[in-house]
DNA sequence: TCTGGGGTCCTTATGCTC
DNA sequence: TCTGGAGCATAAGGACCC
């Protein structure tokens, strides 16, 4: 392990939740709850204002309801976190080559091998420009960890959160760690929890005490292994900044069970539909045919299939996972439905099995097999939605969010990120004078953007629309 | 009072080939 | 020709992460 604390884990503060209080005055200091609001959703992020009333990223929203019935429920907005979360990523590679993205709003970065910080001293002030400049390009609050290590690294910036920064000095590591729960320590879940627990391990200081033989006794070898070494706080993980997709996957959960058979059918059609489009997206293709079911008691099979060679053709896709599903029961109801690709290559190759059930099923299904969708909520008449917390410009009014919906009318408020709490009015679902917007950024873009100096630095408002797509890249 | 969506990695069982 | 492994690929499930 280095000798000093500089890798560092940034951690955006309940990301969804602030980028909505940002965009939305009227939500400033308010509970926030950003999630799936159909009768199946889960909680994706909760503000610090909704986690008072015990409120948590996973909960069902249904619990969520009860527990904060006044709070504001938002659908994401991913097109927005994803835009915000590349100019922190950005800032981020200012600092070194070596970032490692774990998700939209955290990341790696080894500053040791961007020759930013070398010791403890350099490793503070370069944590602290960061967290300025994030608030400066994003008026986001993001917690920042430093430590020798990934995993203290981590560990630090959950300790410093919110809005804070954490330094693990070396030497210290141990006795920091020690009293810990074992659910600190990263790959310890609810059931490895309890799998300790049950055999009287409760702290970090009791994994290291069981010793290294107990350990992958209890858990397996890879398992055993890595978290006796965590508990001593080794962990010679190096910043990996690009890691090669592994394999692309679609799937839903459904409102309500599906017991109709012809209608899994055409769901897992649509879903081979929608596996290949991203596949295809990024340029893979894949040998391997992954169908998942979730069935109406929660119990989730796998079925899979292993072709001759890569495909990203949709008919072969589809008939693989039609093949699948046939071996699969759904009498009962499915709650969900899920089409995967694995065993990835970056090249298209034709194989001729490919070629050959090309040629039988080109083109028919794409516009004969439009699905009724489940549920209708606030749908207008040419089928537009009105989603919870999206944005929406109106002739006169100009532009706002969708505060809420349903019983054929759009109820909006009309504020934006730089002015003050803006007012509410409700429209007809079909009023002619209302229309879907994109985001506005939540600062104020300064001419030039300011960014003149040395560096790569990516530049302001006009290249955030990004090119050419194509790299392959971690966790979303 | 129920449990999303997109991934990763590991374990175990089984069948094939040498 | 039979048997025993080793080693690999495939399939299924489970745990974990954000």
């Amino acid at each position: 392990m280095r000798n000093a604390p500089t890798i560092l884990h940034l951690d955006m503060d309940a990301f969804y939740a602030s980028v909505e209080q940002a965009s939305k005055p009227s939500l400033r200091g308010r509970a926030v709850i950003v999630g799936g609001l159909g009768p199946r959703g889960v909680v994706a992020t909760a503000s610090y204002e909704a986690r008072v009333f015990g409120v948590h990223s996973a909960m069902p929203m249904a619990q969520a309801r009860r527990l904060a019935p006044n709070a504001a429920y938002l659908v994401p907005r991913f097109a927005i976190y994803r835009d915000i979360s590349e100019r922190v990523m950005a800032l981020l590679r200012e600092l070194s080559p070596l970032v490692e993205p774990l998700s939209l709003d955290e990341a790696f970065v080894d500053l040791e091998a961007g020759r930013t910080a070398w010791d403890e001293e350099s490793a503070r002030l370069v944590g602290m420009e960061l967290r300025a400049d994030i608030r400066a390009r994003t008026g986001l609050a993001g917690s920042v960890g430093l430590a020798a290590s990934k995993m203290l690294a981590k560990i630090a910036s959950e300790e410093a959160k919110p809005d804070g920064m954490v330094v693990i000095e070396p030497g210290t590591e141990r006795a920091l760690l020690g009293p810990m729960p074992v659910r600190t320590l990263p790959g310890v879940g609810p059931a490895t929890g309890d799998h300790l627990r049950r055999a009287g391990i409760t702290t970090v200081d009791e994994i290291a005490e069981a010793g290294e033989d107990e350990l992958v006794r209890l858990l397996g070898k890879a398992h055993g292994h890595a978290l006796y070494a965590m508990a001593l706080a080794h962990d010679e993980r190096p910043v990996v900044a690009e890691r090669e997709t592994k394999s692309v996957s679609v799937e839903d959960t459904y409102d309500v069970d599906i017991h109709d058979r012809p209608r899994v059918e055409a769901e897992v059609r649509r879903l081979a539909d929608r596996c290949v489009r991203r596949l295809r997206g990024a340029g893979l293709s894949g040998r391997t045919i992954v169908l998942k079911v979730r069935r109406f008691d929660f119990s989730t099979l796998t079925r899979s299939e292993t072709l001759r060679g890569p495909t990203d053709d949709p008919a072969v896709v589809r008939e693989a996972a039609a093949r699948l599903l046939d071996s699969v029961d759904t009498t009962g109801g499915v709650r969900l439905l899920g089409v995967g690709v694995s065993g990835l290559a970056d090249y298209t190759q034709e194989d001729l099995f490919a070629q050959a059930a090309g040629a039988r099923a080109e083109q028919p299904e794409e516009g004969a097999e439009e699905p009724a969708p489940v549920r209708d909520e606030a749908r207008t008449a040419d089928g537009r939605r009105w989603l919870a917390g999206h944005d929406v410009r109106h002739a006169e009014f100009g532009h706002g969010w969708v505060q809420g919906s349903g019983l054929g009318r759009v109820t909006v408020r009309f504020e934006t990120p730089g002015s003050g709490p803006g007012r509410v009015r409700t429209f007809g679902v079909d009023d002619p004078e209302l229309e879907k917007a994109e985001p506005l950024p939540l600062v104020e873009e300064a001419a030039g953007d300011g960014v003149g100096g040395a560096g790569p630095v990516r530049a302001g408002p006009g290249d955030v629309g990004e090119v050419g797509e194509s790299r392959g890249r971690p966790g979303r």
